[in-house]
RNA sequence: GGCGCGUUCGUCUAGGGGUCUAGGACGCCGGCCUCUCACGCCGGUAACACGGGUUCGAAUCCCGUACGCGCUACCA
């Protein structure tokens, strides 16, 4: 059975490379009908597990990335914390040493600082001599009379290769001689990740280690304590990078100031913070940033824009099949078509994928979306509001395909404010009403139009309009955006017809006199 | 420094010896549509890192160079 597991510690966010990450190990085990497992590498005594670890878990649920086995519903190869497994680690540590896999080492730092350094002067490299290595209790006393501690290390070969085949990278090479002999466990009696992690990866039966490049290199010291623990290594798959936009850097939520130079990743992080400012969010960069998952779900981008945006970020299926839905990706997902070379995130691509899942979503479900936007700023309920959902409804059916994420749902206080309450850009105003006399006066004579139009509905009303204009001899440009600047105080925006028929006759009349009178009390 | 991995349009990629005068997508530019803005549609721009081989033939195989990244911790 396939078992693929996805191992964070709790940071308190979940990184964007890291879901990629979870991504293709929930994929690989779903198309093969097997387990993934979500296991917290939580080393150390962290405190504050559970806070730092929900971001994580709830970022994975909104992506619809389910685990098998792990926080919360448990399974068969339990606890899927790691700092709950530290017996477990002993016991590895102990038949490592058993098996002379590994060793208890006296030297002390200063002994293997001065062994480095003068490796480092011969312009050699350095390999640790073994000198205060103890394989047998006799040897063991013997130090610890000098009133030294151990830290064990493993006993790397010092010759030969070590040869793997890696399920992307194919076969990879790496001289045994090249390995330090690395600490498994401190003089504290704590263990280090390398060991920690193989043995839960052996302990709960991880079939594929499908993680980042970064650990390409550390496969070796790994194989070689599966074997020492009498385990066959899994398989492994090493996923390229995801860069920094526009560069071949790894992707790090360290680096924000970094990225904001980047103009696209500038202008989605300023869009961002936007819709937050206006539902009174913070952006302070540790939590607020593109390259953290909870962004998207803070702005109303969708979690599917985001799966199959990743999903083609160093993986393909053909030379032009862009969009999959879960069960599709699930279907064609294999290791074999996954790059070698790092992905650069690209912010452009990642809204186009938004723009496209927004406009397949049906009318009810961007209601659901836009909602909680509008009232988190205080937009709902407005006093002329009776219905709000029918009203937003209207609203986002007239807004058509310019809400581009749930949080530009934002972007239009003017139709769920009073009508007096809403600003006029002083550009526009100027331009299509205060020095557009024949606009104003057109203006005027359509008010009264208005005012007798019925139903009062965006058919009838273009045609009203239609009709106004040609008995005038005018054309329409002359007065439908006069009409627009005074209805919403902005220059753009929906189709006009749309926004009278949903602020209806009262306000949108309303609204036309108080931008006549504007004009006629303050002359230019 | 040593070892490893990588390098196709600005970006994500297709390509696994001839069908490649290198295909698709995003972006960008131009046009159409149009009450504005979006959407949509049409068109355009743009790449095999470099140098050697192998071969009748190389983006595809081999070697080298350059560049990038990773590992080389009592970090993960």
């Amino acid at each position: 059975m396939v078992r693929t597991r996805f191992a964070p510690s709790p940071t308190g966010f979940l990184h964007i490379g890291g879901v990629r990450t979870a991504l293709f190990n929930w994929l690989f085990a779903r198309h093969h009908d097997g387990h993934f497992i979500l296991r917290i590498d939580d080393t150390d005594e962290q405190r504050n597990v559970s806070e730092t670890l929900d971001p994580i878990l709830s970022g994975l649920r909104w992506l619809g990335l389910d685990w098998d086995e792990g926080p919360d519903v448990g399974g068969d190869y339990g606890p899927y914390f790691q700092s709950q497994r530290r017996d477990e680690h002993q016991a590895a540590v102990a038949t490592l040493l058993a098996g002379g896999y590994a060793y208890r080492d006296y030297a002390t730092p200063e002994e293997l600082q001065a062994e480095r350094q003068a490796a480092q002067a011969e312009g050699k490299r350095f390999i640790y001599s073994r000198r205060w290595m103890a394989e047998t209790t006799e040897q063991a006393a013997g130090f610890e009379a000098e009133g030294r501690t151990a830290v064990v290390r493993l006993k790397m070969p010092r010759e030969g290769v070590c040869r793997f085949r890696d399920l992307i990278r194919g076969e990879v090479e790496f001289e045994w001689a090249q390995e330090q002999d690395h600490v498994i466990q401190r003089a504290d009696g704590s263990c280090l990740y390398h060991l920690a992690s193989v043995a839960d990866d052996a302990a709960m039966e991880i079939s594929h280690v499908i993680r980042a490049e970064e650990h390409l290199s550390n496969t070796p010291r790994q194989i070689f304590i599966f074997e020492g623990l009498g385990h066959e290594p899994p398989e492994f798959a090493h996923l390229p990078f995801v860069a920094e936009p526009g560069s071949r850097n790894k992707l790090s939520k360290r680096k924000l100031d970094k990225y904001l130079k980047n103009p696209d990743f500038a202008k989605m992080h300023q869009h961002g913070v936007a819709i937050a400012d206006a539902i009174g969010l913070e952006t302070a960069a540790e939590t607020f940033n593109p390259v953290i998952v909870d962004f998207y779900e803070k702005v109303g981008y969708l979690p599917d824009a985001l799966v199959n945006y990743l999903l083609l970020l160093g993986w393909a299926l053909d030379d032009r099949t862009e969009f999959f839905s879960r069960q599709e990706m699930i279907e064609y997902f294999t290791l074999e078509r996954v790059n070698r070379s790092p992905a650069s995130f690209d912010p452009n691509k990642l809204l186009a994928f938004q723009e496209h899942y927004m406009q397949e979503m049906p009318a009810e479900e961007r209601l659901l979306l836009a909602l909680p936007f509008l009232e988190a700023a205080a937009l709902l309920p407005s006093p002329y509001v009776d219905d709000a959902s029918r009203y937003v409804t209207e609203m986002l059916q007239a807004a058509g395909d310019r809400i581009k994420v749930a949080g530009e749902s934002l972007d239009y206080p003017e139709l769920f404010v009073d009508d007096g309450a809403f600003p006029y850009e002083a550009k526009a105003f100027d331009k299509r009403l205060r020095n557009a006399p024949e606009s104003v006066a057109l203006l005027r004579g359509f008010r009264d139009l208005l005012a007798a139009t019925e139903p009062f509905e965006a058919v009838t009303l273009e045609e009203a309009m239609r009709r106004f204009v040609e008995s005038e001899g005018a054309k329409i440009g002359q007065i439908i955006h006069a009409l627009r600047v005074a209805v919403t105080g902005k220059s753009v925006g929906f189709g006009m017809f749309e926004i009278l028929e949903i602020l209806g006759q009262e306000r949108s009349l309303a609204r036309i006199d108080r931008a006549l009178s504007l004009v006629e009390t303050t002359p230019s």
